[in-house]
DNA sequence: CGTACGTTTGATCTTTCTCAATAATGGTGG
DNA sequence: CCACCATTATTGAGAAAGATCAAACGTACG
């Protein structure tokens, strides 16, 4: 499935689905959405601090970041977006915003005039809920980012984050067996940590020695998902993966396991 | 004005249109809305983790907090609510909480049902509008404390918690002359910054010392707001207090300084 | 084939943690 | 009102995780 080839908002569509019922006249209304598919390259800002946040963007392809500045100018990066994932809420409502948004590669965008998804989200109570529950999915993605680079040391931390794209990309069926493509360099991974990155880049040669993982590039092979699981202290209650399951058969998936755990 | 003396829902409808005009039909059906007056005790719990939110809670007194565990027990505070804040609508989509809510002082809440108010926010654009709204802005605190606990050093984080804090209970009228009360341990100013409480006590001496602040008791006292700014790099964007200003002569609010600025 | 960027390594330095003991404080029952 | 107990705050000394600095090594790409 080619998220770029299909209409994006038939991506939005069922990813509302996955949440609750929708009915033909808001699915309609959906189908109505003016947008345009733009690509942007590595690097290029979608959204600086302090714009008027005037469109909403989807990932059709490609990863994006969040990240914000401190005035000595070191980044924490606040949240990593990977293709196929729900639009940008975050800024839609708000008049000004508090981040920066970037492109991690190259990658496909399709852009919805502030506007029009405004109204739409708020004529439609089902819409309207589920742009809810994707913002308050976000909200608890943040909070246990807090706890990550608050309370975990770096070893965790790192395991964590790991853990945490293991799990999102499977549910966009872009990690099969374990594997994934994480396009950060350590620098990236280290600013998302709160870490620097040359032990940014020790924890990763420790859990590679320690038979965790393996590394070539940018490619990670989850070895051992137990084991990771737990130096991550990882619990994916906080993704909320069963707020998305509305409709889906679900055996299987309420196991609590990836689909790739041996 | 004592918060627990007047209708909860006369505040709620405040702080909607402080943010948004309100439809004096939807401010008729914010008053139908059932609610409960509770007084709950320091340390008790109003919501745990893996609980279903049914309810959502307004601050009418007393303060609260929020926090999640990790494996080994160490506890990491995510957020911190004051009096007279915005109800708590953090769960009130989802079918799992993700973390656990607690009382940091003994308080008056007002509780809502689950179902009347989502119902309520469901059916009124202008009430789903405000709610989008509150939950966008706690996560803009929350991308901040990812930052603050991610990338400062010890001083600036405790500094940057001061001034949050300031802020807010500024907005509510609770910092007269820059003076407040933050009824929390040391211990637990460590926990929502990611340091130990030793720590966290020879910072407080440091700032008290270098004459940015004095301290008596949790009484918090801002001696040098500027230079206080300063240390905590903090920079109040983030809190979007723009977005409730609505209706309100905001000369001298949107200058960027708080009422208690020499 | 050279340049730029990212990764890896080693050595040293700092911040913050840990452990442990002491001093305040606040609240409680008598 | 006082003595006592539990909590919280404070101090000191030593340990450790992670930062910093600097250099070398790879790799991709024009």
């Amino acid at each position: 499935m080619d998220l770029i080839k299909e209409n994006p908002l038939d991506l939005l569509i069922r990813r509302i689905r996955a949440h609750h019922p929708l009915g033909v006249d808001d699915q309609k209304r959906i189908l109505d959405l003016p947008y345009k598919i733009r690509t942007i390259e590595a690097q290029a800002y979608i959204m600086r601090e302090g714009d008027r946040p005037d469109r909403c963007v989807m990932l059709l392809s490609g990863f994006a970041f969040r990240h914000k500045l401190t005035g000595d100018g070191s980044r924490q990066i606040v949240a990593i977006h990977i293709p196929g994932e729900a639009p940008d809420f975050q800024n839609l409502f708000l008049e000004e915003s508090d981040h920066n948004v970037q492109m991690l590669t190259r990658g496909v965008v399709a852009e919805i005039a502030r506007e029009s998804l405004e109204r739409l989200v708020l004529e439609n109570p089902a819409v309207a809920r589920a742009v809810l529950v994707f913002t308050l999915v976000e909200s608890s993605i943040f909070r246990e980012w807090v706890l990550n680079v608050g309370r975990r040391d770096a070893r965790s931390r790192i395991a964590h984050l790991l853990c945490e794209f293991a799990c999102r990309m499977n549910a966009q069926g872009l990690a099969p067996n374990g594997v994934y493509e994480l396009p950060m360099t350590q620098e990236q991974l280290a600013d998302a940590s709160g870490l620097t990155p040359v032990h940014v880049n020790r924890v990763l040669q420790g859990l590679q020695r320690d038979g965790l993982m393996e590394r070539d590039r940018r490619i990670i092979r989850f070895v051992d998902w137990e084991a990771m699981r737990d130096v991550a202290d990882f619990n994916e209650r906080y993704l909320h993966a069963r707020e998305f399951e509305h409709g889906r058969n679900s055996i299987g998936l309420r196991s609590g396991g990836l689909a790739f755990v041996n």
